[in-house]
DNA sequence: TCTGCGGCCTCACGCTACGTGAGGGTCAAA
DNA sequence: TTTGACCCTCACGTAGCGTGAGGCCGCAGA
């Protein structure tokens, strides 16, 4: 019940010269050799190429990644442990960063321009993750890749003009039933808020309810936000905001 | 308004070095020169620059970043869309790593071997990320780290005994209920439910009640871990399972 | 006006984590 | 016994910077 070096790479998803290389700088080294000095590795040494891959992953030099298994108090449970914890942080990195997105392009659809510091702020840390061709095998296996790749390309001018026209329709839609005093938790309300939810869906990204509540914070939060609305009518930001939380409140239930 | 390279550095949280190599490859060359030879970043280059790093994050290859980014098609509203899709499906795929994580705590507790094959069947893709030393300020900058890492550490043998006992306590309790005739959704069985979910925030990971409930449908769907609660009574692992679901969704409503 | 000091410049070599052959044994099947 | 897949050890190449070395700005203070 040992394994080759080929073996090892097709299992894991590396190549042999990794392993080699693993070898060559001791970080790990398979339990056993052949007479003809062919490696083979047991069931521990994958345990530990496991482990090795994992904090390879989120991003550790090779030599703190020696360091940080050969310590004694490094049980298989501490690890784990660990492991999750790390991954649970870099979660959250990236759902910061998406947010961030998000208000990026709320901002660019609104003519908003966001200050460098503040598009900057977010990134504050990390580093990168995978390889080109790789990523594209991975990501669905490029065909997929390609096309969404595509689909966005055709974002023509023409597209862009319907994309604002559409989302300036729903914002008067919105002041109107505001201006005519109907209630933000109403259902007129609601379906606009409904409406420019799906707009962005549509043409930006999968805006979820959660995110979209996200949105309407921010409308009020921001002033630069809150200026596309406010000139079409005084209040109107919170309306909106209102509306947006009181139709993600009536999906929920 | 223009940035000399040090004020971009600090700005963006990168290297003067990087930039100018970024320079010095053609990836971001800044817009204007002094006399000197000083170089001046205007505003878009800072956007370009921003880019960039977002990419280089994702771990594109510089060079392929500038096709990227040098496509004619490239709006800065295709990019962001782009850029969202592309974090979303990272979130995922770690999402799916915490998963197998705790997939392997689970085992592990349960005296489990998970298959070579299983254990890195969720790796099959993707790369590196951070520096240490970096990533060390990251986490909260270092102390935190440390806390943590000498929290884990501190598990000690009489831990696991008192861990896993504890466990079993848990299951026998439940096997009890489950003889005894407690519906699965019934406030003994729940409660027990209850305890199964805190004992493993308290020992392994902050488990929410999501997780929970795909813990419990792995129970049932894994023989080797329905091996576990079997022995103590036939049916038991459906049985937890269900309590478990109904713990859930007490706490939801 | 000089002088210090921080910031900027351009080489240019070093480092990590492998990629990529070159040249040559090994081993199970045909 | 031969063939083809797999393994071995050099050993040089590459990406994305890190890290000085040696020297030119530019402005505040003496």
């Amino acid at each position: 019940m040992s394994y080759s070096v080929g073996q090892v790479a097709r299992l894991a998803g590396v190549t042999v010269r990794a392993l080699h290389h693993y070898d060559e700088i001791g970080l790990l080294s398979p339990g056993e050799r052949t007479a003809a000095g062919y490696r083979r590795y047991t069931e521990s040494d994958l345990d530990r190429l496991q482990r090795v891959l994992f904090y390879r992953e989120l991003g550790f030099p090779l030599e703190e990644i020696a360091v940080i298994l050969d310590r004694p108090d490094a049980s298989a449970m501490t690890h784990l442990r660990r492991q999750h914890e790390l991954l649970v942080r870099r979660i959250d990195r990236l759902t910061n960063l998406t947010a961030a997105i998000e208000k990026e392009m709320e901002a660019r659809t609104m003519g908003i321009n966001l200050t460098p510091e503040e598009r900057f702020e977010v990134f504050g840390d990390f580093r990168p993750e995978d390889h080109a061709e790789e990523a594209e095998q991975r990501w669905g296996g490029g065909a997929a890749f390609e096309q969404s790749r595509e689909r966005m390309a055709n974002m023509t001018k023409a597209d862009w003009v319907r994309f604002t026209e559409e989302g300036g329709a729903v914002a008067r839609a919105l002041a109107e039933a505001y201006t005519s005093g109907a209630p933000a938790d109403g259902p007129r309300a609601m379906d606009l808020a409904e409406e420019h939810r799906q707009h962005i869906s549509r043409w930006c990204y999968d805006c979820t309810f959660e995110i979209h509540r996200g949105l309407g914070d921010m409308y009020v939060a921001d002033p630069r936000f809150a200026a596309n609305y406010e000139p079409l009518a005084e209040g109107l930001t919170e309306y909106v905001r209102d509306a947006i939380h009181a139709n993600a409140a009536r999906h929920d239930s």
